[in-house]
Formats: C-alpha cells, structure tokens, sequence
RNA sequence: GUGCCCGUAGCUCAACCGGAUAGAGCACCAGCCUUCUAAGCUGGGGGUUACAGGUUCGAUUCCUGUCGGGCACGCCA
C-alpha cells in the first residue's frame, strides 16, 4: 500500500512528463508539516538563468523564513531531505540565502526526444482547462469597412490565444460579435447609397464625414451593375430640412441624412443596409480565413434586438432594483457596482444604448453555460470594464469569470511618421494590404512578438523592406534545417522514437534537451496568463540553440548510436517547433 | 482636471506576478561557407531599469511623490 503510494509520487507519467509537478509532490508533506496552510506560501520552480545553479531553483524556504522565524538555509535542509526521494535528480543545493538549486540527471533529461516523438503533435498539450467551456470573443470590429492593421493585430492575438487555451486543455469557442444595429452601419449604408446616386447621374454632395473609402464606391457599382437605377428616389428631396444644405459635416446633419434616407427609400433602405453589411462581413471573414483566423460563430448584435433579449436584460435589471429615470432616459445605477458614473440603458427617444446590448449580449455569453468568457478589446475600451463588469454582478453574475484581455492598437509608422488610422475618413492601411507585403505567417509572428497590451510601433517600411529579417524566417529556418538533414539521412524518421539518447552529452545537447522539457510550461503558462507572447519568445530561443547546435556539430556521422541519438534529438526539435508555429497561426515549411 | 496603463541598451522589446551577475533582436565592429540550407554561427562594445524616497534577507517588479508619454472620461459604437 506504502510502496504503492510511493510509487505514484515518485514516477513521472509517460503521458504527462513534468518533473515541476514531481517535485512539488515530494515537498509537499514536508511542507504541511512545517506550516499551516494558512502561511500561504506557493510551491514554484524557476529556470535559473545561470546553469551553475542547477535546472530549477526554489525559493520555498526563503518565503518560509519569515512565517517561521527560522534560517531559511535550515529550513531548506528539510526539504532537500524531501527531494532526495526523487529519482531524476543528481545534486541538491542550498545556495545563496536559501536557493534550493536541483540538478537533474542526464538520463532523466534525455528521455525528452522519446516523449516529445511519440506524443507528435500532441506534445506540449496540457489538461489545466479540464475541458471547461471558455469562450473567446475577438476583433468584433464594425462592419463598415476593411480591416486595418490595428485589428489585425487582435485577430492574431485572439486566434493564437484561442489555440493556446485549446492547447492547454480548454474546449474553447471563437466568437466574432457582429455590431449591425449601429448607427456606424447606417453611415455606411448612407455613404453607399450616395455614392450608388453619383452613378445614376444624380450629383449630390458627400458630407466630409461620411465614409470615404474606395470600397464605398465599389459596393455602389455593385448595387448599380445588379439593379440600375431601381434605387433612385427622390434624391433632390435628402437634403430637405437640413439646416446645412450647404454642408456643415456635422453629425446631426449625418443623421438628419440618415433620417430622410430611410423615409425617402422606405423598405428599399433594408435592402441597401443588409447589402454592405453581407458585403462588409464576407470580406471580413475571408481576410480573417486567409490570415488563418476563423470563427465558430459570428454572433449579431441586431438579433439580440429582435428576439427581444435586451429588453429581457433591461427588465432583468428593473426587477432587481437597479434602474432609475431622469431626463427622460432609463440609467444604470452602475455606481453601486464600482463604476465612476451611472449609465444610460435607454436613450429619451426610446433606443437602447449599445451598453444595453452589452449587457444582454454578456447575459447569453453566460446562458450558453461558458464556465469562463475572455473579451478582446482594443485598449482605448478599457474605462468600459466597470460598467460592463457591473451588469453582471447587479444580474447575479460573477465578475470573476469574465476577464478582458486588452490589446494596444498597433500605431503604425511610414516614412518616420504616424500614419494616420481613419476608417471613416479611409486613410488606413488594410490588414490585407500588409499580409501581401510581409506574408500571412511574418503578420501573424510579429504581432504576437510583443506583450499584447503594450503599445506597438509598427514600422512599415521596415515590415515590407527587411521582411527576410523578421524572427519568424529565423524559427522556421530551423525547422527547414531538421527537414533538409532528416531527408538527407533517408531513412524512417520513426525508429527515431526508440533511439537510445545516451551518447547525447555536450553542453548544448544538454541544453537543448531542457529546452524541450520546458515547452509544456510555457504552453501553461501562456494560457494561465493569456499571452501567447510567451510562445513566440520561447520558439525563437529554441531556434537560437538548434541553429548553435547546427553550426557546432555534425548530425550524420559515422558513429550509427551517435549519429542516431543527434537525429533524434533534432527530429524532438524539428516537432516542438512545428507544435508551436501551430499555436502561432504559422506554418512551419520544410524547405526555404 | 479625474481615472487606468506605461517609462528597461542608440532603436524595438523580454525578464517565469519579489529572487542570484537585468536578457534578446535590429543597428555598429571583428571573424566563420571544398563537410548536413550563411534566412545561419562565433566574439566585442553598449545600462544609475525616467527621477526621489519607502517596505525587506533581496525591488525592473510592491507603496508614495515628481517628471514625461498613451488612452478613457457621450442618451457614439
């Protein structure tokens, strides 16, 4: 019975190799032993950056000092007694002030290739998610135009993300939320029907803030090529009323456009809305297919509307008490949930505020039985968070399960200066524009190269000009290195599996091999932390010590265990690599 | 003005949520292809982590203040 328990700590799982995991099982009796559990002290290994203080490093004693008025250097000693059990490891340190240094064994370290060839493309996956239901929702940008580089890089940020927490054991759900019952649509809508008149003959002035893309005029040509002039009507009546005849561009005289569009077309303004929201939503989502990033549902704001949810979500709120009139609108007592000022729900003409759908479209996030709900939103959203966060506890929600990641939008840069980032206005550089120039996969890398809320200067003469520099060709020059070698050598990368590793004994096959054993913690770690950063930064090391490796050292030597025991170790590479190109969105060729 | 985020090598960014001598890439300098892909490798110079205090065994990390930058402060979405 004792033998067996023992025997339970002590192994790693072939399914699951971590040796964190084995050693905070062999500490952990002696530290409940040592300290109640209200200490709160956290068991963690780290990766010392020197390799003279051993493969991981724990600290473990030093947060005990404290609690336990003890020399952390004597409470060490405890836990080194503690480890000694351990199988895998070849030295025990106490160093400094009370680093406890572990040293694994060589053997242990090189079972890696093994684990890492015979789980394939399943290496690296962990189960922290336990097949919990979360849900991404990303780029949700209106559809009233191409994508830019700005939402490009939240596209990239959500899909890798979506792969990491896949990877990590989430059954994961991407979501695309479709803002079409705004009045940016209807600007859109107006701006297109203007352009369609334009093409009748029928000339008329284009309010400076109306949509001046190119791609207005091609949705008009479109309407005009399919049905003439069938939507032209009364065009000389749409100024009518309007204080700027003469042309102010102020918003009121857009909407006053709006308004005489919709009386002047009548059902036909259905017609004309739901064309460039089809139109503006295909392109989307074939721009988004090409960049690798694809949705399993694309959720409309309007049918929220229309199967009366936000109402239901409003008179959820009324019943609890949380909503009051004045000026003739309904608000949000959102100030007894921590946010700065109340806010609107329903506007004095009647309209819910986009706030509103917010809230009922979080409500069914919730419905739908999503255990955790992750938002990607564009930075400038951030003083959202409270009201939204707000609505879910005043609907009996817990905040807690809601989490925003935040993306900084990308300020782009051409020529040395900021390029200005318009949608409206149609000075902005395309997402699709910059995935011609600089690839799908060198977008994809370099936007997740960096922190995804800190800010990114996106230079793009230097994206277009030095493409061949971008850190992506570096990692995927690697994997093409293994691939050229593994061909070269002609036999069948299989037998590699059962190689014995035993001859791997350099400092940088030593090396390398750690570097394999750390990829599932940095997979956890990526998705704990919602950074697929840490992927990309891992991938780019890993290349690094490959290509030192490759420079220092022959793989197709004579010596058959030697020369198998490198391809191994290469092949091990090659997969890891592939594995986490993957989770990027990246592909990783055989040749370059 | 108020709130949130940020300030690390010349430039762009890391640093395993408080750990040991702060690391990469680009740029710069000097080397390496008759041997598995030079989109590569090796070596070198580069730092008071904006500044001033504080908390403790230990601070780029936490707290306070100052300076500088970004974003947000609609009955827009």
């Amino acid at each position: 019975m004792r033998a067996a328990h023992y025997r339970h700590v002590a192994m790693i799982s072939p399914a699951q190799p971590d040796f964190k995991s084995h050693f905070t099982e062999l500490l952990h009796p002696t530290l409940t032993e040592l300290a109640p559990p209200s200490v709160g002290v956290n068991i963690e290994f780290a990766r010392p950056r020197q390799a003279s203080h051993g493969d991981y490093a724990c600290n473990l004693a030093m947060q005990l000092a404290k609690p336990l008025r003890r020399n952390p250097r004597e409470i060490a000693a405890l836990f080194v007694h503690a480890l000694s059990a351990s199988p895998y490891l070849e030295k025990i340190e106490i160093a400094g002030a009370g680093f406890i240094n572990l040293f694994l064994k060589t053997s242990a370290k090189q079972q890696f290739p093994r684990h890492v060839l015979e789980h394939g493309e399943l290496f690296g996956h962990v189960n922290i998610g336990a097949g919990k239901k979360i849900q991404v929702e990303f780029v949700s940008a209106n559809p009233t135009g191409p994508l830019h580089v700005g939402h490009g890089r939240g596209a990239a940020f959500g899909a890798s993300l979506a792969n990491v927490l896949a990877a990590a054991g989430y059954s994961v759900a991407r979501e695309y939320y479709v803002n079409d019952a705004g009045r940016q649509m209807d600007i859109l809508a107006l701006s297109t029907w203007l352009r369609y008149l334009e093409l009748n003959g029928v000339t008329s002035r284009f309010p400076g803030n109306a949509y001046q893309g190119e791609y207005v005029r091609d949705m008009a040509r479109l309407i005009y090529k399919a049905h003439g002039g069938r939507y032209v009507h009364e065009p000389d009546l749409l100024f009518d009323g309007l204080a700027g005849e003469t042309g102010d561009n102020t918003e009121a005289e857009l909407d006053g456009l709006i308004a005489n569009a919709k009386k002047l077309l009548g059902q036909d303004y259905a017609y004309i809305h739901n064309f460039v929201l089809t139109e503006q939503l295909g392109d989307c989502g074939n721009d988004l297919m090409e960049f690798g990033v694809v949705f399993d549902t694309w959720f409309s704001e309007q049918s929220l509307f229309a199967s009366g949810a936000v109402a239901h979500a409003v008179e959820l709120l009324e019943q609890g008490d949380h909503l009051y009139e004045q000026d003739g609108a309904t608000w949000f007592r959102s100030t007894d949930f921590g946010d700065e000022k109340d806010r609107v729900v329903q506007r004095e003409n009647g309209q819910f505020t986009y706030f509103a759908s917010d809230i009922a479209y979080h409500l069914n996030k919730f419905e739908r039985g999503f255990e955790r709900v992750i938002d990607v939103w564009g930075a400038d959203h951030h003083g959202y968070i409270p009201r939204v966060k707000g609505a879910m506890k005043a609907l009996a929600l817990d905040p807690a399960k809601l989490e925003i990641a935040l993306v900084q939008f990308a300020v782009l840069y051409r020529n040395g200066k900021k390029a200005p980032m318009s949608t409206r206005s149609g000075e902005f550089v395309t997402l699709r524009e910059l995935r011609k120039e600089v690839g799908n996969d060198a977008a994809r890398f370099f936007y997740v190269l960096r922190k995804s809320d800190q800010h990114l200067d996106f230079d793009l003469d230097l994206a277009k000009s030095q493409s061949n520099e971008n850190p992506v060709y570096y990692v995927q020059y690697a994997h093409a290195r293994v691939c050229s070698v593994l061909e070269q050598w002609g036999e069948d990368a299989a037998v590699l599996i059962t190689a014995d590793m035993s001859p791997l004994a350099s400092t940088v096959e030593l090396s390398l091999l750690q570097k394999l054993i750390d990829y599932p913690e940095i997979v956890e770690a990526a998705a704990k932390e919602l950074s697929p950063h840490l992927i990309a930064f891992y991938l780019r090391e890993l290349a690094g010590e490959f290509h030192s490796y490759y420079n220092a050292t022959r793989f197709l030597v004579p010596e058959v265990p030697l020369r198998l025991a490198r391809l191994g170790l290469v092949a091990a590479v090659r997969q890891v690599l592939s594995n986490g190109l993957k989770l990027l969105g990246v592909t990783a060729p055989a040749k370059m």
